[in-house]
DNA sequence: GTAGATTGTGGATAATTGTGGGGATAATCT
DNA sequence: AGATTATCCCCACAATTATCCACAATCTAC
């Protein structure tokens, strides 16, 4: 399982490092691709057998299951750690995700999102003051 | 499983290369046809057999499974690589595809998709706008 | 606090891959 | 038949990518 944000800069190859924490689970290989919210998701070979199997799955003849499967399937890379833990993500991933130098790897149980360093604290700051008011309304209930 | 997004320009003898990852996978020969939103499928000899199969099924007195499987088994074309992993693309299919210069390759799990980069860029734009509905299925799959 | 190990980051070198072209053979056209 | 075109096989080479090594900063253990 996944826990923790770590944050890292990618070095001007495009590589990136790892927590540490996490690279045994990778040692058979990563897949990473695109995620929710402008993020990449990575997840280790055996869980990505299982979401690929289930997104193949979809039925061919219906146009947004092919659109789905293609950016999912086809937006996906097998990629693995060098020696020192660090995964080279594609440039086109890099892209979608509007990754430049400073990011932030956050472990999600399942799976490990990869985020741009900016939109990470955009996002985060929208996320605390959404619980806020989420919170408040609780309040108004008797909560 | 054929899974990333690969970006090659065609030779001016129309030639394609094939991602490196792939091409074990084509040793034994590859079947292009027409494809689903202006692209064009690729897929493994045994990959082919199981679909054909499918297609051959489906009821000859249903005028849209009369058009899919002509669209689909007629314009179907035996090739194979040569030693650089290339493969050369019959002109029909280019046309129908739009092919120009510039090409995606995509894998698609059990089939590879070839586009024109520019129809490509085109279909992206409009399916990843719509990313409430990608999380939608997301979560429809466990994620 | 000090010594040793671990980790983050940067480069150098070696291997692979993308792309181009030449020439031999086969197919097509006049 | 002869000429033209297309197709396949080989080689070549630049550019990209993977692999290995290096080192400073940080952490851990005693």
């Amino acid at each position: 399982m996944f826990i923790g944000e770590f944050k890292y800069t990618l070095d001007n190859k495009g590589r990136l490092a790892l927590p540490a924490k996490f690279r045994k689970d990778f040692s058979e290989g990563a897949v990473v691709t695109r995620g929710l919210d402008n993020s990449l998701f990575l997840f280790t070979k055996s869980e990505w057998e299982k979401l690929a199997q289930k997104i193949a799955a979809l039925p061919l003849s219906q146009a947004d299951a092919r659109a789905f499967s293609r950016l999912m399937l086809g937006g996906a890379m097998d990629i693995q750690l060098d020696k020192q833990g660090r995964l080279l993500i594609p440039e086109y991933l890099r892209n979608y995700a509007k990754i430049s130098k400073k990011v932030v790897v956050a472990g999600v149980f399942s799976r490990v999102e990869i985020w741009d360093e900016n939109l990470w604290n955009e996002y985060k700051k929208n996320t605390e003051s959404q619980s806020d008011q989420i919170a408040e309304r609780l309040s108004n209930l008797g909560i």
